[in-house]
Parts: C-alpha cells; sequence; structure tokens
RNA sequence: GAGCCGCUAGCUCAGGGGUAGAGCAUCUGACUUUUAAUCAGAGGGUCGAGGGUUCAAAUCCCUCGCGGCUCACCA
C-alpha cells in the first residue's frame, strides 16, 4: 500500500472503504454463498404476478451478483445486481435491514459482489424487485466500472479486457452464449450421424493438410523443432485408413499469417471424414448441417448479415468453378489452352496473376477476384482446379479440376471438402508438385509428408471429408463484421513496458 | 507492407497556438417506491511516448507505440 500516492482518487476512494469494512469485522473476500434463485428464476416465476399478488406470497428469496447501478435516496435505496441471467433490482430501507447494515449499504460501490435476502415485490412502477432484508458484502471490487450508461466503447480496451466488455455489454455476452449453442449444437448433430469425435496432436514435426505458413517450436528434451498444426486433415486420414468410418475434431489450428476482420491466427476448425462417401454426399451433409445448426440456435434460416438478407433454406445453388466465372465476367476458360493463353485472358480482363501462374491458378484468381465476392446467397462451387487441390480427387472426367467444392455465404468462404484422394502413387505425384512450386517461391505450398504417404499405402477406402471454419461461421450467424467479435480473447500486440 | 483515421479524467466525448472542459462515475450534504433518480457543493489530468518549432504546444512539425478501417498479402 506504499504506492498509494500513485491512485487516483477512485482507487483511493475503494481502498478506503475496503479498510472500513476490515475494522468492522467483515471479510471483504468472503466464501461461499448458497443462492436459492438466480435473476432469471426470479423474473420467470414471479414477473406476471400482480403487487397484490407478490405482498400476498411474500416469496423470500437469497441471490447474488455484481452491483450494476445504484440509487440512494437518504434512508432508503435502490441498486441492480447483475449475475449471468440478468439483472434484477433491489430496494434497501433503513428501517429493514437496521442502522448498520445501512451504513454498509451506503459504502458500498458499483461493481462489488453482494448477496441478499430479501422478499420479492413490484415497485409503483411496476418493477419486480427484492425487498431486502439481509445484505452482504461477498467481494470487493477496487476499480471503477465504464460507464454504466455508454458502456465501454473503446474497441482496444474492449478485446484486451474483455471481462470489462461482458460485464457492461450484454450484447457481446449473448454472442458468446450463442457461440457455445452453436458449436455444442454442431457436435449433438454429428454425434447423432455416429460420427467419432477424437483429438489429434496440434505439435507436428511436418505441418500439412493446407497451405499455410505454420508457427515453430521447440521441444529442449528431444532438441527438435515442432510446427503448429495448420489442419487436421492428414491425421484424421490416419483414422480413416486405421479403421474409424466416420469422425470429426473440432479444434485450434494456427497459421502464420496476417490479421484483419477475417484472420486470427489461431482459429477453430471443424474437419470431418466419412468413409466411403464422395462430394455429393458431403455436399449434402454441410447443407443439412448448416441448416439444421441455424433453425436450432436461431429458429429461423433467414439472417441478415451486413444488412444483406441471406436465406439458408435448403436447395442450395451448386455451380461449378468456371462456369461461375463465365456467368460473371462472360469468360470462358472451358476450351483446353496453355498456361500462356490463360494468362493472357486474365490480363485481358484485369485479372492480376504472377507471370509463372499456371492455367489452373489462373482460374482460381479469375474466381477470386471477380466472383466470390459476389456470392451473398448459400453457393456450393465445385470443381476446383487441381494444382490448388493437392489433397482432393481428380475429377474422373476433367484432369484439369478436382472433385472439390467450397460452400460461399456473404461473400466469404464458409466451408472447404472434398472426395479425398485415397491413390498414394498420385498423392505422391501431388505433393512432388508441391515441392516444385516450393522450390520455386511459394513458402505455403505444402510439404510432403512421407509418413502420411506410407500409412496411404497400406489402403485409404474412398472417403469424403469437410472443413469448416467455426469463427467465420459463429461470424455469419450472430452478424459479426469481424472475427474478434467471435473470439473471447483476439490475438494483440502486447503494449509497451512503460 | 501501404494509405486514412484515432489515442484528452475511471468511462463516453468536446476543445485544434494563450490559465485543460462537459456528462456519467467519485467525495460531502439533503431526500424512505427510484430506475440514465433529483438538488447543492467539492476533488480528480504527464492531453499515448519522445524530440522539434514558438515568448507560449493537448493544439503545428518529426519519430515511435498501440488500435480501427480500407487495400495488398493470405484459403
Amino acid at each position: 500500500m506504499s504506492q498509494e500516492v500513485d491512485l487516483t482518487n477512485q482507487l483511493e476512494a475503494r481502498r478506503e472503504k475496503l479498510r472500513v469494512l476490515m475494522d468492522k469485522g467483515i471479510n471483504p473476500f468472503g466464501g461461499r454463498f448458497v443462492r436459492t434463485h438466480d435473476t432469471k428464476k426470479i423474473r420467470d416465476l414471479y414477473s406476471a404476478m400482480t403487487e397484490e399478488e407478490l405482498e400476498e406470497k411474500a416469496v423470500h428469496v437469497v441471490t447474488a451478483g455484481r452491483l450494476m447501478a445504484k440509487r440512494r435516496k437518504g434512508k432508503a435505496g435502490f441498486a441492480d445486481i447483475q449475475d449471468f441471467e440478468g439483472r434484477i433490482q433491489l430496494y434497501v430501507r433503513k428501517d429493514n435491514v437496521g442502522d448498520e447494515t445501512y451504513e454498509i449499504f451506503k459504502h458500498i460501490d458499483i461493481g462489488d459482489f453482494v448477496g441478499v435476502e430479501g422478499t420479492v415485490f413490484k415497485t409503483r412502477m411496476g418493477e419486480l424487485s427484492i425487498r431486502v432484508v439481509k445484505f452482504n458484502i461477498l467481494s470487493k471490487s477496487l476499480r471503477p466500472l465504464p460507464d454504466k450508461f455508454h458502456g465501454l466503447k473503446d474497441v482496444e480496451q474492449r478485446y484486451r479486457q474483455r471481462y470489462l466488455d461482458l460485464i457492461v455489454n450484454p450484447e457481446v455476452r449473448k454472442t458468446f452464449v450463442l457461440r457455445s449453442k452453436i458449436v455444442k449444437t454442431i457436435r449433438d448433430y454429428l454425434d447423432d450421424q455416429q460420427y467419432l469425435e477424437v483429438e489429434t496432436p496440434t505439435m507436428q514435426s511436418i505441418p500439412g493438410g493446407a497451405a499455410a505458413r505454420p508457427f515453430i517450436t521447440h521441444h529442449n528434451a528431444l532438441n527438435i523443432d515442432l510446427y503448429l498444426r495448420i489442419a487436421i486433415e492428414l491425421h484424421l486420414k490416419r483414422l480413416i485408413i486405421g479403421g474409424f468410418e466416420k469422425v470429426y475434431e473440432i479444434g485450434r489450428v494456427y497459421r502464420n499469417e496476417g490479421v484483419d476482420t477475417k484472420h486470427n491466427p489461431e482459429f477453430t476448425l471443424l474437419e470431418l471424414y466419412a468413409a466411403y462417401d464422395d462430394l455429393r454426399d458431403i455436399m449434402a451433409l454441410t447443407e443439412d448441417l448448416i441448416v439444421s445448426v441455424t433453425r436450432k440456435v436461431l429458429g429461423t434460416t433467414q439472417i441478415t448479415y451486413d444488412g444483406n438478407p441471406i436465406d439458408l433454406k435448403p436447395g442450395w445453388h451448386r455451380i461449378h468453378m468456371v462456369d461461375a466465372i463465365k456467368e460473371a465476367t462472360g469468360v470462358d476458360l472451358w476450351p483446353e489452352m496453355t498456361d500462356e493463353q490463360a494468362r493472357k485472358l486474365a490480363e485481358d480482363n484485369g485479372v492480376r496473376v504472377d507471370a509463372n501462374m499456371s492455367y489452373g491458378h489462373v482460374v482460381n484468381e479469375f474466381f477470386e477476384q471477380k466472383v466470390e465476392d459476389t456470392l451473398i446467397q448459400p453457393t456450393f462451387i465445385f470443381g476446383h482446379p487441381i494444382e490448388i487441390s493437392p489433397l482432393a480427387k481428380k475429377d474422373p472426367h476433367d484432369q484439369r479440376f478436382s472433385d472439390r467444392f467450397e460452400l460461399y455465404i456473404a461473400g466469404g468462404e464458409q466451408a472447404n471438402a472434398f472426395s479425398e484422394l485415397n491413390d498414394p502413387i498420385d498423392q505422391r505425384e501431388r505433393f512432388e508438385e508441391q515441392m516444385r512450386e516450393r522450390e520455386a517461391g511459394n513458402d505455403e505450398a505444402q510439404v510432403i509428408d512421407e509418413d502420411f504417404l506410407e500409412a496411404m499405402e497400406y489402403g485409404m477406402p474412398p472417403t469424403g471429408g469437410l472443413g469448416i471454419g467455426i469463427d467465420r461461421l459463429i461470424m455469419l450467424l450472430t452478424d459479426s463484421p469481424s472475427i474478434r467479435d467471435v473470439l473471447l480473447f483476439p490475438l494483440m500486440k502486447p503494449h509497451e513496458e512503460k
């Protein structure tokens, strides 16, 4: 307490009150407090009753929460306490609680945790309240909360001190409760379909399954560098090879990339694999999964994202990537053409491409630059170029493309799926092609994983696989403009030490 | 990585060369059904950090830090 000269007047005042409480023999950081009701239970049971009915019943309740507002009027006062479920008003009268307790009530601060006992009643204004007879301080707050009316708006502080955001901005709490419900509903859905939830390593010696730069870490005892996983894919496929026919994992993956409204370095990915299925099964599953979850948590398939009305009702649009490009730009990329001809088409149509891009990469650039943003209603784009799909089966009718789809909603990718490549000879060639890309300077091209190839050589059943970025789905269903709004603790650069 | 914007009291924000402001919050006093309670009074600031220009800088200039948005990069 020698630093007290540095404290602001508000911090000093609260520490002074702490001392007063301790002088009175009250423990300002108490222990167990048994509640008979939370605020929701009180509201659910009694808000429909009239003043008279409540007076007659004289319901006794014991509840607790954080003090959020205080309106004192001489020898009586009102206060609002907040628990996880909401708020309830307290009415504290000196002649009900006694001089000593009222003195404590007078000096209690907004932010303190209190436990109260009393009877439920309604005020003249009709507000359900507790007429307090016993008042306990459960934990003292030593810092003032943000403005009761304006809340906490400073975006930086909201992310850095999420607990404050959660205390004073109720809609933030709602978003994260909804997030939890969505994830649980997805689990329930998959469990019902006999998918087995598994956990696989997040620290790997070869980071595979996606095109992304990994984080590197070091294991001291083994003296080896390890990578944080960028995808779950290759381990789940090993389990398919091992005989698990339907598996999924909902887990964190890490990509060493920039941070913006759609990217956080760590994010949550759902991946699932189903033996004997192919692209069409996975497409049907994806649609049904998202529709079921949306209906269950929102009660409707009509949503709004960023001002756009979106209808998720089943029967989503399905279109080949090349046809989608043709529709959007009039450019026909179906005819056989050389890489050079493809690049020429790109240049002629204002699509930025690198000098050495092959046909497939050009198709992808066309799609990303001209089509992606326009896909507001749910749309399955299928038939991605083989070059950008090293883990997917080839389209048997056109070897330039793969048996792959991505789902787009509100201009963003929501899912990625394919008929998994199960031919180890083809897989080796794809990896080698990736290694060539890597040597050519693409540091996100995939690294050959010999252990995975060996596993596949033992025989992998035909398999359909799916990946869904959970954070992006939560953004969509909560109409959140930034991924940071659906991550409790988004990555922030540390402040400099003063 | 580039451009633009922001950083002033615990919170929300004004102020853009001449004594640092308001509302809420805090403190003191009044008030026994209020609810953004009300009324009277008081205290509270390294104006993100550092440098420069100037008689004088929160304000103008430079560098840096953190954040936001847009773009680029990136499944």
